[in-house]
RNA sequence: GGAGGGGUACCCAAGCGGCCAACGGGGGCAGACUGUAAAUCUGCUGGCCAUGCCUUCGUAGGUUCGAAUCCUACCCCCUCCA
């Protein structure tokens, strides 16, 4: 193996948890032409967070090594659902909801992948030519030992919890997209393992030479533990503005933060070791925090958002000043004064004035910078003030 | 089909006639400390026109001066057996 190929092979292995098989792989990189990449994704909710863009990442790496990626929109196995969720039976996307999903796909893949070396795919194209017959025959190629070795499948059969049928045809199906797509890597989060096994058993029998299995592991979330989900409010969206993006990168904890180096940022391993060096050697670790921070808002926004984004920050949190874009809002209210806690709530700024009074009470609310010590101080008609709550809720308002 | 157990605030989980807007833990929010963080400490964690008032303990009724706690019906979940 010569030295650009070692190189090719580190990068391909950075950050990945299980590869299956490493000599496989080697010997596919030797031959010297595009290796076909695949990578499935949900048809529903392409509302992608940074947790999903570990695995996209990984694709774009592949591209830069001029492979052949297959961005792979299940939409055929979305009727199905992943098992590993326990999800149950879903509604069939319509043709038009399908292309919307499938579009905005395009617009967030698009900011890391090269589009141009990048081709979308759809299972129904093949699964619906498959029919009954053909979906019974593929049934046959498993068995119930086999699927049982699956440890989600094993411990809800050991444990007495349903399992339908058709949670079975999952992992084949996404098996037999790799044999119709002919395969020669598949990424996918560890959770997916079993899934990907799968593909090269069916590929194996189909006479095709079985596609090497790369996992890549489940990003933490912002709290550190679990892993990024919505559902546990720990994420950070591609989509979010960058301000957003930046303020949440930097919240995390200095242990994180290497994690998400290694697994988002696409600076060289060297570099982040130097990194490491510099704050054990006692540089501050805000700061390298701040470099990712800002390559991976640049990566979505552009250089001169991420940049701004990095000001407003070191503005408003290493200066105390609030920040410039506070959206000015109008609340009416009725005779000449309101009870701050109401305006807080009408502002949006709390949930309710019950919530806004324990605000006020725990010190954590200012008008113009000063802080509130009355709890049941009215704000009257005709001011217009800058309201804060705790440190990062902010609102202009002017009272009518 | 049979037997039993259970549904309490964001989650888990006490309470089993009044002292319950409901113990405790988790999570979350806020304050202090900091590097905006982590860790730690402290407080808060139904709503409102707010020193008072209103609604909440699966749903609907009932008993009672008074119910999350007792009774009736209904809905839902779980475990064991078949």
């Amino acid at each position: 193996m010569n030295g650009a190929d070692r190189d090719a092979l580190a990068l391909i292995l950075r950050g990945a948890e299980e590869i299956i098989q490493e000599d496989e792989l080697r010997a596919k990189l030797r031959r010297g032409t595009p290796l076909r990449i695949k990578a499935g994704f949900d048809p529903t909710a392409p509302d992608l967070h940074l947790g999903h863009t570990v695995l996209i990442n990984k694709l774009r790496q592949f591209q830069e090594l001029g492979h052949h990626v297959m961005f792979l929109i299940g939409d055929f196995t979305g009727l199905i659902g992943d098992p590993s969720g326990r999800n149950v039976m879903r509604r069939p996307l319509t043709p038009d909801e399908l292309e919307a999903n499938a579009q905005t796909y395009k617009n967030q893949v698009f900011r890391i992948l090269d589009p141009d070396r990048t081709e979308i795919c759809f299972n129904s194209v093949w699964c619906e030519k498959l029919g009954a017959a053909g979906i019974v025959r593929l049934a046959g190629r498993y068995t119930i030992a086999r699927m049982l070795e699956r440890d989600d499948f094993k411990t809800r059969f050991a444990g007495n919890h349903p399992i339908s049928i058709h949670e079975f045809l999952y992992p084949l199906v996404q098996g037999y997209d790799s044999v119709a797509m002919r395969a020669d890597v598949e990424l996918g989060g560890t959770d997916q393992k079993f899934n990907l096994l799968v593909g090269r058993d069916l590929q194996r029998e189909s006479g095709q030479e079985p596609q090497v299995v790369l996992t890549m592991p489940l990003l933490e979330g912002l709290d550190g533990v679990n892993k990024m989900s919505k559902s546990m409010g720990n994420y950070v969206g591609v989509t979010e503005p960058p301000k957003e993006m930046f303020g949440k990168l930097m919240s995390i904890s200095d242990a994180l933060m290497w994690r998400y180096f290694e697994l988002l940022s696409f600076q060289p391993m060297s570099h982040i070791q130097k990194y490491k060096h510099d704050v054990e050697a006692g540089a501050n670790p805000r700061d390298i925090k701040f470099k990712l921070a800002a390559e991976i808002t640049a990566r979505f926004h552009g250089d001169a958002a991420a940049a701004r984004a990095h000001k407003g920050f070191v503005a408003r949190f290493q200066e105390g000043a609030a920040p410039e874009d506070v959206e000015l809002q109008t609340v009416h209210c009725g005779s000449g004064s309101m009870p701050l806690a109401s305006l807080l709530k009408e502002a949006g700024l709390v949930t309710s004035a019950s919530e806004g009074m324990r605000m006020i009470e725990q010190g954590a609310v200012r008008i113009d910078g000063e802080r509130v010590a009355d709890h049941k101080l009215r704000v009257r008609a005709g001011t217009e003030q800058l309201y804060q709550v705790g440190k990062r809720r902010f609102a202009r308002v002017r009272i009518e």
